[in-house]
Formats: C-alpha cells, structure tokens, sequence
DNA sequence: TATTTTGGATAAATTATTTTTATAATAAAA
DNA sequence: TTTTATTATAAAAATAATTTATCCAAAATA
C-alpha cells in the first residue's frame, strides 16, 4: 500500500472516474487503471463497480476510503514535524562549560539568548575541559564553552571565542610582590597553586615550565579558579590564573621571557549535526565574538 | 514519502546500521542508501549522521521516526477495515420487497438470516415491482425480493425463487360462483378488481387478456392483495390472486383455455457488486429455494 | 604509525516498474 | 444502429530501483 496508489484511489473515488483522476494528478488514464489495479491485487479485493459509463466504490472501497484522512493526517504530521525544526527553535539545548567562563563570559550571552529564543530549555553541565572534550566526542553533550586544547583534537571542531591572556598573580606580601618582572627560574623556587592536569589552562602553565627545564613547587591544586584565587590571596603561594580575575589581594607578576595565554572558546563534534537549538547557539556565540571584540569584564 | 521508504527509514534507524537494515529487508545497502537519501531529498533535511562506523539520528531524524508508529498504525487500520470484509457480515442491508411477499414469504427466512448474521441492520422498504426494479436499477437498493418481470430487463439480474400459481376468485354470491370453469371471454363480462399497471401481476393478467382479444372491465385498483382479496369478497368483482390466497370468503375458478401465473425471485443489479450482508442474504435466498421445494403457507 | 577492516557513498549496468501510446471492448446515449 | 464515453489491455518507451563493483573515510589492529 503505497501512499501514492492510495492517493490515486481517493482521487478516482471522489470523482467517480479514473479518466479525470488522471487529468486530475497529470497522469493517463491506464496508469491510474493500473494503481488501482494494484492496489485491489494487494488487498485481493474490488475497490470499484465498473458500470458502463461510471465508476462506484465499492464495500471493500467504501471501507478503504474512510481511512484515507487517517492516513494521510498521520503522514502529514510526520513531515510537519521534520519540517517544523526549520522554524520556531525548542527543546533541550545540552551545554558544558566550565565554572570561569559560566561566571565572567555566558551571562550575556545566555541571557540574549533565552530572550531570543524562550522556548529552549537550557541544561548547563559544568565540567572540566577535558572531561567536556570527552562528552562532546561521545555525543553526549552537544556544545561546549570551555578553554581550547592546544593543538587539534580528533573528532572535534573548535573555534576561538575569546583569547584569555593568563598572568602570575601573588598576594601582597609575597616575597616576589615588588618586583617589576619575575622569570621562571625564580617563581620555581617558590609554592605554586595551579589548576589540575585534567584542565588545559594546568597544562598550558606546566609545558611552559616544562619548556623551559624548570620544575614546580606544587602545592594543593583545585581546578575551580576563584579558589585558586583565594588560596594565592591568603599566600599559599604564586599562582597563575586569567588577566581578568585581578583584583583586591592579588598582584600580577609580569614574566621576564615569555607571555602565557589561554584561548576560550565553542567545541563541537566534527560530524554530529546540531540540533537546531545548538545550532542558534553556536551561531549566537560567533556573532557574539565578531562584534564584541570588546575587553572581557573584570572580576 | 512512499511507505516502503519510511519502513527503510525506520529499519535504519532501529539498528544504527545501513548494511544491517539491508539485510533484514532483503536488499543490498546501496538500495537502503538510496531510499534514506530520497527521504531526506523530499524533507530536505539530514535524517542520520554519518559518523565512522556506525549512523545516528539526527534531530530531524528523531522527529520522523517519533511519527511512524501512528503511520503504520494509520494505514493498519485501513488494511484491516477492509480485509475484515470477509469475516463477519455486518452494516446495514437496503432490501425491498413487496407486503405480498413479506407477508407470506419472507419471514421465515428474515429469521434465519437474523439469527445467523445478527450485526447486520435490516432496512427494509415495501414497494411495488417496478419501483423496486428501478430503485435496484439507480443503485439506491441493493437487493429486492418482489414479482419477476416477465422476460429479462437490462441492467438487472433476476433469480426466480417461487412460481407463484395465480387464480381467479369470487365472492361465493358471484353469477359466476358455481362455475367449474371459465372463460375468459365470460369474465370480461363481470367487472374486475386488479392490481395496478405499475405491478407485474396486474402486467400479466391484463396482457393475457389483450392477447386473446378481450376487454376488461376494471374496477378500483390497489397494489395491496390483501386489500383485493378484501374487495372480491364483498362483491365489487372477480379478481386474480396468488392461489395461496385463497381462503374463506371467496372461491377459485378454473380458466378454462389457460393459467396464470408469476415469479416470484430476487432482483439485484448484473454489475454492481454486493456488499457482504446483501450477498449473504442472496445466498441464504438460493439455499432457502433448493431446500425448500416445500408448498408455500397458506393465508 | 602503518595496515587492515568495516560501513556508507557512488557510478555503471542491469532489472523492474511505471507510464504512455495505441487499440480493444463495453455500455450508455443519441 | 451508430456514436460516444469510459475502462482494460498489450506493446513500447521511459523512468526508477536495484545490484555489482568500487571508492572513500574512519576505526580497529598490528
């Protein structure tokens, strides 16, 4: 029972003739004879009288055609629904992103996005970046907000939203507080609170040292930043953390021989399509990062 | 969206897999690959990611699959509304017959069609033999049970299921009363009561006597035999009744040259087809005939 | 890292199916 | 009876679907 045989059934049954059915849908007349034909084979059962000059349904047809609106409700509601995601963007938008970036860089942005789209509801996971890498390449999570791998990374696409210029920062009475500039040989002879491994802003300041042939004096790590803050604040030692986060307790320390930066920014799976609220996501964030090439706010 | 393609879709989606949903089809993975991507060119949309190794729906995908259990259910349905045809019988049966023969013949067997095929609505309308044709003729009736048109008639197929014996009859005070036989040449001379022109007995008794070249003196006229009977045994003249209607208050003559007789039968339409109940009735009508070569009741 | 394996896409050839053209058959209308 | 209108049918043509063979990309394995 195909779909276009039944329709051809219904345009013969409405007008009682399978000559101006076939006008009807742009076709001749023995191939409407023929799916009709078929259909009544499939069934094993007459559809039409063939009267002389006329054509009537018959039981069986009375019978077939009640169900006609059924199916082809059923079937229109299908499409409509593959066809309606093109429209008003809804349904659950599965987003990662890391405490830091959720606290100092989303709130505009979630806040112009739920105005644009109220209909999405919103499911923020907070993860480490590693882990979010992880959770996008199973497709388990959409898109994520979080500090870039360096490098490539398989099976995902990333884009740079934001460059996060990172800085050693120290509480004020730290024996290095005055100085105008450090090198990495001097802050390795002191304690050093640093973000964990499974985060890419650790690894970022640990390769830099590594670089350099230096070690690391490592004292307690938290991956979560404002307490890594507090912790260099109350001066369980020198820290490194984004540029943005100074402010009262802390001082920035400048690095004699080298910048470190970290890049912030969307991940995606490089194959699995986004649903269509990802996609209004992930578009947002990029307009998002072409017009506000504007400084990030402060603490 | 032809169905066949949808199930290709749903046999896809149910195992991640092109190449098995192949297999459980009976078909070759290009094919499947051709039907997904037909689906997805009349939706214009993805419908699985092609990720690696294996395939995922995609948000499109999830709605389209989320509408095909109510599309087969649809055209289910519709299948079996027409395929239950041939179990029990049941709707309503449009029969016309006569009160002559719904008096007298019909009983019987309306009771034992009832009793086999008690979903079936009886609608029965009392009309004259050319009306009742007619009506079958328009396709308005599917099956009446009345007095056969001598001859055949287009458009009609008749079966004869009772010969019905006519016979002249008289009021016991009729000048004719103590007759062994008569002519028909002595009846034209009494008056007459007749059943009307637009009934084939009233058709059969006057053409009889055009044939032999004698007039007839016509009284009042009903259609009703029992009204007739009624009128001839009062006196208002001699008349021509199924010979089973012969009973107290009149009595038979014999013609002298010749005898008079009907059909009684069945009259369906030779090209439209029954519905289940009408054919079920037909046939009950024929067993009824060959079982019953029993004499007819009597009033 | 290189190699093999797996699974989907694609092109060409084949096969099936559908459609058309032309004609026959039938019944209704003139 | 002839004409006309309608569906059925056969053969040819056109179209569509399927298969075979091959390619390509991603995973798994060595």
């Amino acid at each position: 029972m195909e779909f276009s045989n039944l329709q051809a059934f219904k345009a013969v049954a409405e007008r009682n003739s399978f000559s101006t059915a076939a006008q009807a849908l742009g076709l001749t007349q023995p191939a409407i004879s023929k799916r009709i034909a078929l259909l009544e084979a499939e069934l094993e059962t007459n559809l039409f009288d063939r009267l002389g000059r006329s054509v009537e349904l018959t039981e069986a047809g009375r019978a077939l055609l009640s169900h006609i609106p059924a199916v082809e409700k059923s079937l229109g509601h299908a499409e409509r629904a593959v066809r309606d995601l093109n429209g008003d963007v809804s349904g659950p938008l599965q987003l990662a992103t890391s405490h830091h970036i959720g606290l100092h860089r989303l709130p505009p942005i979630l806040s112009s996005f739920k105005r644009k789209h109220p209909h999405v509801r919103l499911e923020i996971e907070f993860l480490d970046s590693e882990q979010a890498y992880e959770r996008i390449r199973r497709g388990e999570i959409e898109l994520a907000v979080v500090t870039l791998a360096p490098g490539n990374v398989s099976q995902l696409d990333t884009e740079e939203l934001w460059e996060d210029p990172l800085t050693v920062m120290v509480a004020p009475d730290h024996p290095l507080a005055d100085r105008e500039t450090v090198t990495l040989r001097e802050l390795s002879k002191y304690a050093a609170v640093l973000p964990g491994l499974e985060t890419f802003t650790g690894r970022i300041v640990r390769q830099h040292f590594a670089q350099a042939g230096e070690a690391l004096q490592l004292g307690m790590a938290t991956n979560y930043l404002e307490t890594l803050r507090m912790m260099a604040a109350v001066g369980l030692g020198w820290t490194v953390l984004p540029r943005t986060m100074l402010g009262e307790g802390l001082q920035s320390l400048k690095l004699e021989d080298s910048n470190l930066k970290r890049s912030l920014g969307v991940v995606v799976h490089h194959q699995r399509s986004l649903s269509r609220s990802a996609r209004a996501f992930h578009d947002l964030l990029q307009t998002e990062k072409r017009s506000c090439a504007l400084p990030a706010p402060t603490v």
